[in-house]
DNA sequence: CCTCTGCGTAGAGGA
């Protein structure tokens, strides 16, 4: 869908608009005083008809009120400007506010006195004689109507949905409902402005009668402009609207199987459109970076904008500009078709629900509330009761459509509940003026932005500013304070020596460090330190990483500390206790002034939000000593870009040998789009320091990671971190009960090892169980291996484990809802059952690890293909690691082959028959049956019933 | 083949 925003440089010039289209950022068209001014205005007049009232002196009340609005603050301190400027520049309109409503708004006595002329359509509904009429505006039916027009392919938001009544002299008066387009600047009237309003014109037409015609506001002077869209000027527009939807769908081809980046329509040459063109620097970039023929080739030759805004740029850098925006184009692409918001009118609320992500036949409940401007509560309820609602999770970001896909998008929103039979939620919109009997379809919305910040990331890279490679100060006294010596040096004491050095290599840098942190050495406590050290220098730090919860995890660290920091981001997903800390909660406590939001953005030292979340308005202007990016080796290039424009050097933590960021495009994934920068920054090795020292594994855990990836370099902590064994206060009453339950000659060695401390790594080979996978279009499970998890499960549980010291890892997500399926129950509450992307940084006491392939010849998925994924799911358990898996499928995969030779080696692989496994599962099983509590006391069998001398299982 | 987290939007006007 294309926007319906009718600018010149988005809707009207080839190049341009395409380059918009995929430079959507913030930093290129950083806004302005009068386009703020525009929206505040705007919001004035909308306020004002909806409560039906353009009085002086209400007008001054909503614009006092805008005033001191969050939102528009932040624009202010953004733009530097004051709000004594701001205001003198609204109130200039508030006036004309007052005076349109007079002349047009029928309520006010002397309506309906200006005369319009309007040019009419020929074959049109209205007259052809009299062009001359007068207009009332009846009845304010919506404002800021969200459309969504997919039989026109565009969408845009209409201001004002009003309903007129149209007086012709001699003639019975005509209603209609018509979009009003409200313009603060120059009454221009031109192409733009009334093709905006004819496209808005052309859109109403798809939800109701065919308006004919629209009206642009101009509220400078408080007139009113009829626009009329005839048959060609529609027509044209939608061509010109084709051209652009053809260029920005079809932004890639394939040559040989290897796509690359279309060639766009010819670049324009009008100097006057390019000289104020807020994407100058993008399309000059493109220009040098992508077109076969650049214009410097050309003979006659108008941009030189091309040239002086790129030639600060090599090959290299124009390569790096390319690369990456191919591989985000194939990205963007393949995220569009998996999630994207055209499943909405594609397919029916039906259709949708089965996969997911969608909750139709859904009615409004009770009223509507208003939880705060803009706000509004709403709850909706299963039509047909019976049915369970699938897909939508508290949280989810969802859009509000009619069951038949007719309104689509009436409103956006967050789920604030989910309820037995219904849902509520918080919508932009109050859905009250809809009809009772409305059914509504809720879908979560995915695919928001694309990858904006990704581009925009990118195209501030090729901004002229100097480059270098990395460089080192000589001496830490040279960056130390004096008076934070002392503090500094204690702070260190608590620290292992490679933490120590990377805290010494990061304050002699100039530029930036990265801290490689293998599994378990601590690096939220690092990163925590190193934060109280800057803190303590008196350096200002930005401290970001991908997700709220990384962030939220060492401000937790922080907290205890009495470290003050800034927490940026949307409340709904900060952790509880970091709640206190964001700009919402300080917001709260009464922040009307600009000097008050200033003094917030510059009170403290530490700002911490996710790398997403540099679009703040705080970013417009604060600079920051260091950045510190955690995680950042899950982090695409172009994202963990974004923070480190703000600030002087910078912190990158992370382990490439752990998982990539995540690419859906596998051709994008092949061309290197999960190189993370943490990864390829690797190579400037005095750049790196490594924390090799880890307090989480036993050395046997240890022993694997060390033979997969790290070559031996991981170390223990401390004898106590070798030597840490699991704990199972009641192994020995479990084990006794084995016995006396399963009395046969072949003693499980496998069952038996499981539950032996000094065994902390058990592999089941199940290839002769055997134990075969199960694939569906749901994903990949394996149920044989699922029961061995729950009768292990139950075991150790048995044997006095806690639930919350095991987890489960799988790599499919099937699996894990087969695991899941099975471990139903209050006794397995506290166990958590994950995908290895999932457990990345976390640990538990007990990992059982279901591997789920086995197949004699069938296809090797690609996620069991990647040494990072096994490392990750081998490095989780802290004191015992068991593995379930069909040897001969693994022994495929090149990382699971290198890993079974050295299980092998240490002759920590049991295999096992199906009798022998049958024997166990039923045993575990029957406590699981026989006991409804597991926690309770088993049941205990006769002395006579077993042979104690065996020491084997019995039946 | 199947791993998944971030994003509030669309439009504010200038020349």
């Amino acid at each position: 869908m294309i926007k319906c925003k009718s600018s010149k440089s988005s809707m009207v010039n080839g190049v341009q608009s395409n380059i918009s289209a995929f430079f959507v950022s913030k930093a290129f068209d950083g806004g302005s005083k009068q386009m703020l001014n525009g929206t505040i205005v705007h919001d004035i007049f909308q306020k004002a008809a909806i409560s039906s009232d353009f009085s002086p002196e209400r007008i001054q009340t909503f614009a006092a009120e805008a005033l001191k609005s969050p939102n528009y603050l932040g624009q202010m301190y953004s733009l530097k400007l004051t709000q004594a400027d701001m205001r003198q520049e609204v109130e200039e309109y508030l006036p004309s506010l007052s005076e349109w409503a007079k002349n047009y708004l029928h309520t006010s006595p002397q309506a309906g006195q200006k005369q319009l002329t309007l040019k009419l359509p020929s074959d049109g509904a209205l007259s052809k004689q009299d062009a001359t009429c007068s207009v009332t505006v009846t009845d304010f039916m919506d404002i800021e109507e969200n459309i969504w027009c997919p039989r026109f392919g565009l969408k845009g938001k209409i201001d004002v949905t009003a309903g007129v009544r149209i007086h012709r002299r001699g003639r019975k008066p005509t209603e209609r409902i018509v979009p009003l387009e409200l313009k603060t600047g120059k009454e221009t009237n031109s192409i733009e402005h009334r093709s905006q309003v004819i496209l808005y014109t052309l859109m109403s037409s798809a939800r109701r009668c065919d308006p004919e015609a629209g009206f642009l506001v101009y509220l400078k002077t408080g007139t009113l402009h009829p626009v009329v869209g005839n048959h060609m000027d529609r027509r044209e527009l939608i061509k010109i609207r084709n051209s652009l939807a053809h260029h920005v769908g079809n932004n890639r081809i394939k040559i040989d199987g290897k796509s690359q980046m279309a060639p766009l329509p010819a670049i324009v040459s009008d100097q006057q459109a390019c000289k104020y063109c807020p994407q100058k620097r993008n399309c000059a970039v493109y220009n040098r970076a992508l077109e076969r023929d650049p214009v410097e080739n050309c003979s006659e030759y108008p941009q030189a904008f091309v040239q002086s805004e790129s030639e600060h740029l090599s090959q290299v850098h124009l390569q790096y500009f390319s690369h990456w925006l191919l591989l985000c184009t194939l990205e963007a692409h393949t995220m569009e078709n998996k999630g994207g918001r055209r499943n909405i009118w594609l397919q029916t609320a039906q259709q949708r629900e089965k996969s997911g992500g969608c909750a139709g036949n859904m009615q409004l409940t009770g009223d509507v509330s208003v939880l705060s401007d803009g706000v509004y509560k709403h709850s909706f309820e299963r039509k047909v009761g019976d049915q369970t609602l699938t897909g939508l999770i508290v949280g989810d970001r969802i859009v509000v459509s009619d069951q038949d896909s007719v309104l689509i998008g009436l409103a956006t929103g967050y789920v604030t509940e989910i309820t037995v039979s219904g849902v509520i939620c918080s919508l932009d919109k109050n859905l009250s003026k809809y009809s009772s009997n409305t059914v509504f379809r809720l879908d979560q919305d995915e695919g928001a932005g694309g990858l904006s910040t990704h581009l925009g990331n990118l195209s501030m890279l090729m901004e002229n500013t100097p480059t270098r490679p990395p460089q080192f100060i000589d001496s830490l006294s040279s960056v130390l304070p004096r008076d934070a010596k002392d503090t500094v040096a204690n702070i260190l004491k608590g620290l292992n020596k490679p933490q120590k050095q990377a805290m010494k290599k990061v304050l002699l840098s100039k530029d930036y460090t990265l801290i490689v942190g293998m599994p378990g050495t601590g690096k939220t406590t690092t990163i925590c330190t190193l934060v109280r050290i800057l803190h303590a220098c008196g350096f200002s730090v930005l401290l970001t990483s991908y997700t709220h919860s990384a962030v939220d995890n060492i401000l937790l660290k922080l907290k205890r500390f009495k470290i003050g920091f800034l927490r940026l981001g949307r409340a709904q997903k900060v952790h509880h206790d970091i709640l206190p800390f964001t700009e919402e909660s300080c917001r709260a406590k009464g922040i009307q002034t600009l000097e008050e939001l200033e003094q917030l953005y510059n009170k403290e030292l530490i700002v911490a939000t996710t790398c997403m979340g540099v679009k703040h308005p705080i970013f417009s202007r604060r600079r920051f000593d260091f950045c510190i990016v955690d995680e950042a080796s899950q982090i695409s290039q172009p994202v963990c870009l974004g923070p480190l424009f703000y600030a002087q050097r910078f912190v990158l933590v992370g382990d490439h040998q752990q998982l990539p960021p995540i690419v859906q495009n596998a051709e994008a994934r092949s061309l290197g789009m999960d190189e993370s920068l943490f990864k390829r920054l690797e190579h400037h090795s005095d750049a790196v320091v490594q924390l090799n020292v880890q307090y989480r594994m036993n050395s046997a855990i240890m022993s694997l990671s060390n033979a997969l990836m790290y070559e031996g370099r991981l170390e223990c902590g401390s004898e106590r971190t070798a030597n840490a064994v699991l704990q199972l206060p009641s192994r020995a009453q479990v084990e006794k009960e084995l016995d006396l339950y399963v009395c046969q000659p072949q003693y499980s060695a496998w069952v038996q090892a499981a539950l032996e401390p000094n065994s902390p790594v058990c592999y089941l080979d199940t290839s002769e169980v055997p134990a075969p996978e199960t694939v569906e279009k749901s994903g990949i499970s394996n149920h044989t291996e699922a029961i061995l998890v729950q009768a292990l499960v139950t075991l150790l549980l048995k044997a006095g484990c806690r639930a919350s010291d095991i987890g489960v890892i799988a790599p499919y997500r099937q699996q894990l809802k087969a695991i899941s399926s099975l471990l139903q129950g209050d006794a397995f509450k506290a166990l958590e059952v994950n995908t290895v992307d999932k457990y990345q940084g976390r640990d538990k006491s007990v990992i059982i690890v279901s591997f789920v392939r086995s197949n004699p010849e069938g296809n090797l998925g690609e996620l069991l293909q990647d040494w990072r994924r096994l490392n990750v799911a081998i490095t989780r358990a802290k004191h015992k690691l068991l593995m379930l898996g069909s040897a001969p499928t693994l022994r495929r995969y090149a990382p699971l082959e290198k890993l079974l030779c050295h299980l092998q080696q240490e002759d920590m692989i049991s295999f096992e028959n199906e009798s022998l496994i049958a024997e166990f599962v039923k045993f575990s099983l029957m406590q699981v049956t026989s006991s409804s509590c597991l926690l309770l006391p088993m049941r205990r069998y006769p002395e006579s019933t077993c042979d104690k001398n065996k020491n084997l299982f019995r039946f």
